[in-house]
DNA sequence: GACCTGCTGCGGGGTG
């Protein structure tokens, strides 16, 4: 440990002294040696607060110092705010060196980035969107800037694999290299990643050519016990029309009101909608109660600056403040440590819970987790699902994958990314001008991460484009691009490859609240609540698009809009488990631990009672009147592609937690059917997609041609392979 | 029965 410390430059050394350090973390001393060998790629997982950001910074640094040529370091943030962040903790270290860091986004000033320009040296730290208009508008002063680039440090990596962004950055990451001259001799990547599932497949997805070895450093770094409680409570069957009184959730906020007040909290809300109606609740709670209000809410509609001083609340540890939040506040923005963590409704994945669990846990005291679990009053219209009470057991299930199995989900790595291969298309010849279509595609596919993509396919996507005037061919087999093609590219949106939908600004006395979806109606004089706080509104302009508002009682949140959530198949099992046991009980040192509360255990007892008198154990297929229910006890992909079989065949089905329901039908004739299905050639994922509309979702989906879409389509919403074999080894038998 | 992220160049007006 000490040997490596000495490795570093005298002035890093002197920077950590001032620190007050009296030594590095195990993480950052394990970094050392190889980023300062520079052979090879690294990836650094660690949980919050363990000091990864310097794990990468201090032996960079002290590799690079001294250089005045060229830009040493390039660091990409997946957030404005964490460039932010990071520029503010780098600048003393780098004063120290006398080294340029300089922070490069859309609200960075341009005389910074002029500065910059005419003085490219240091640490840049950058958006991807943002060196992806460097790559298209500057290439020629990217090329002999970046020539001496040592290293390049992507930070939450996690937040990238697998998705369209991240999809976007390992091109990007190709696309420099390529234009550095740098293939053959490739610059080391270092990403910074809280901890990951499946570690072993990172590296992949940090270079998928595989140029360069990769190492993974992890702490081994005895983590702080944790504390969780599942409570229960009844939604009584009866309703009254006004669900502005919501019963469970009035009971719920009351319990979060009881114990958060006082202390600092993070209560996770899963929907914007729910996190406003929980928000105001308290707020009102506090207003009764004739005390100074301490809960507000935080999610992506709520405008920056009210987001700003909820976060600047959160770190002043002597003010009591919970942010009731959606994954706004999952990662990221550094808010410090707070009392606990309570969720409201089932998590659907593990490693969302986890992310929210390091959040807690201040100073050698446990991580501490309360979830919240509303569940329906059984009468005689209760159907399966609320007998089975299926969000009071995903909850316990998760919990005990993460606390138990310590699993969590690996990222989906079978997608095409469509709709960014289109980008990326357009992006490479707009920074080029043109090029050969054989050159584009060993840049993309070859070389480039779009390894999925075959030569037919490619080539049919390029007719096509042509046809719809993003392209233009010469004959000497030259890309251009076409009409259509300048006109998007030249769109400033064109950068990002996420889809954006239309907003209102909610605005009250020339200040902005934030925004709400164009779909969704608001009426002139509807009482709404936004932002924590009670409105009326007053104005609509349809023009402007502007939503005017004046304080006022009463309302309800508005609606925003989501899509579907997909749930693995490791939690569906481990709940087929608990059914199966009766218990969901974690076993230590061969005493049981009861993680439930009176509530939560008598409901998870007359569900379990339901599962072992329906005989759930053994029988997948149930019959209930007329209907069936189909029980697979796997995850989302699954369910879908047995949903859209059983239509394909006549059948009326569709899904709902998990569980399929086929209307009208016997349990034998759909059992016939799924077998006789197994037995023969299951349709492809591409030929299920066929079945459906609107799968035009991500931001240039429209750019492809409908076989190519279904292909794309199908593999992220169906998995047939799966599918048969489930009906194979468990239907069958 | 879900969530989150980001982007330009230019012209007009105000300030020092």
């Amino acid at each position: 440990m000490i040997d490596a410390f000495a490795k570093l430059d005298r002035q890093v050394q002197k920077w950590v002294y001032k620190q007050g350090w009296t030594n590095l973390r195990e993480i950052q001393s394990k970094a050392i040696p190889p980023i300062l060998a520079c052979d090879r790629d690294l990836v650094i997982s660690a949980s919050t607060a363990e000091g990864k950001t310097e794990a990468f910074f201090l032996p960079g640094c002290s590799a690079v110092v001294g250089r005045k040529q060229a830009v040493s370091i390039l660091y990409i943030s997946p957030l404005k705010s964490l460039i932010n962040d990071q520029y503010r903790r780098l600048r003393e270290l780098c004063d120290m060196l006398d080294m340029q860091v300089t922070p490069w986004h859309g609200d960075v000033s341009q005389s910074k980035k002029k500065h910059f320009k005419r003085n490219p040296q240091g640490i840049l730290l950058i958006t991807p969107e943002s060196l992806e208009s460097l790559l298209i508008r500057e290439a020629g002063w990217i090329k002999p800037s970046f020539s001496q680039l040592k290293y390049v440090c992507v930070d939450e990596f996690h937040a990238f694999i697998g998705t369209e962004r991240g999809q976007q950055l390992l091109s990007l990451l190709n696309r420099l290299e390529h234009l550095l001259n740098r293939l053959k001799d490739p610059i080391p990547r270092i990403a910074l990643s809280a901890t990951l599932g499946e570690l072993d497949k990172v590296p992949l997805s940090l270079r998928p050519n595989g140029s360069l070895p990769c190492k993974t450093i992890t702490s081994s770094k005895f983590r702080n016990p944790i504390k969780v409680q599942v409570k229960g409570f009844v939604e009584p069957a009866e309703v009254l029309e006004d669900d502005s009184n919501n019963p469970a959730e009035h009971q719920i906020c009351r319990e979060i009101y009881q114990r958060c007040r006082g202390d600092s909290h993070l209560v996770f809300a899963v929907s914007r909608e729910r996190t406003e109606s929980i928000a105001v609740s308290l707020a009102d709670f506090c207003e009764q109660n004739g005390v100074p209000n301490e809960f507000f809410p935080h999610h992506g509609s709520l405008a920056k600056n009210l987001r700003e001083d909820l976060e600047a609340r959160l770190q002043i540890e002597t003010i009591p403040t919970t942010a009731v939040c959606t994954m706004t506040l999952e990662l990221g923005i550094d808010i410090g440590k707070v009392n606990s963590v309570v969720q409201v409704t089932a998590p659907h994945s593990v490693s969302s819970l986890r992310q929210r669990m390091g959040r807690s846990g201040r100073r050698n005291s446990p991580a501490v987790l309360q979830m919240l679990i509303a569940e329906k009053q059984i009468n005689k219209s209760s159907n399966i699902n609320d007998h089975l009470r299926l969000e009071l057991v995903q909850s316990l299930a998760i919990v005990r994958l993460m606390i138990v199995r310590k699993w969590f989900e690996p990222p989906d790595v079978r997608q095409l990314h469509l709709s960014t291969f289109v980008h990326q298309i357009l992006a490479v010849i707009a920074q080029w001008g043109s090029i050969r279509t054989d050159q584009l595609y060993v840049l993309l596919c070859d070389q480039g991460p779009f390894k999925k993509i075959s030569v037919g396919h490619y080539k049919q996507l390029l007719t096509h484009m042509g046809k719809e005037k993003l392209l233009q061919q010469f004959n000497s087999g030259e890309l251009v691009l076409g009409i259509e093609g300048e006109r998007v590219v030249n769109h400033y949106t064109f950068y990002s490859v996420f889809h954006t939908p239309i907003d209102y600004r909610v605005v009250t006395e020339n200040k902005t609240l934030g925004s709400l979806p164009a779909q969704n109606v608001i009426l002139k004089e509807q009482h709404i609540v936004f932002g924590g706080k009670r409105w009326k509104v007053t104005e609509i302009d349809d023009v402007r698009r502007v939503v005017n508002v004046v304080s006022a009682k009463g309302g309800n949140p508005p609606k925003f809009n989501g899509s579907g959530i997909s749930v693995h198949d490791a939690v569906r099992m481990e709940m087929y488990r608990i059914y199966s046991a009766g218990d969901y009980r974690i076993e230590v040192s061969s005493r049981k631990i009861d993680f439930a509360d009176d509530q939560a255990r008598h409901l998870f007892q007359e569900a379990a009672e339901f599962f072992h008198r329906a005989d759930l154990k053994n029988q997948l297929i149930v019959q209930i009147g007329t209907n069936c229910y189909l029980f697979t006890w796997m995850g989302d992909k699954i369910i879908n592609t047995l949903t859209v079989l059983l239509k394909q065949q006549g059948f009326v089905a569709s899904s709902f937690g998990g569980v399929v329901e086929i209307q009208d039908a016997a349990k034998d004739e759909v059992k016939k059917c799924l077998t006789d299905l197994a037995n023969c050639e299951l349709p492809t994922e591409t030929e299920l997609a066929r079945e459906l509309k609107n799968k035009r979702v991500d931001k240039y989906d429209r750019f492809i041609p409908e076989f190519l879409l279904n292909e794309g389509y199908g593999r992220k919403a169906f998995d047939s392979l799966a599918a048969k074999d489930w009906i194979r080894t468990r239907l069958c038998h």
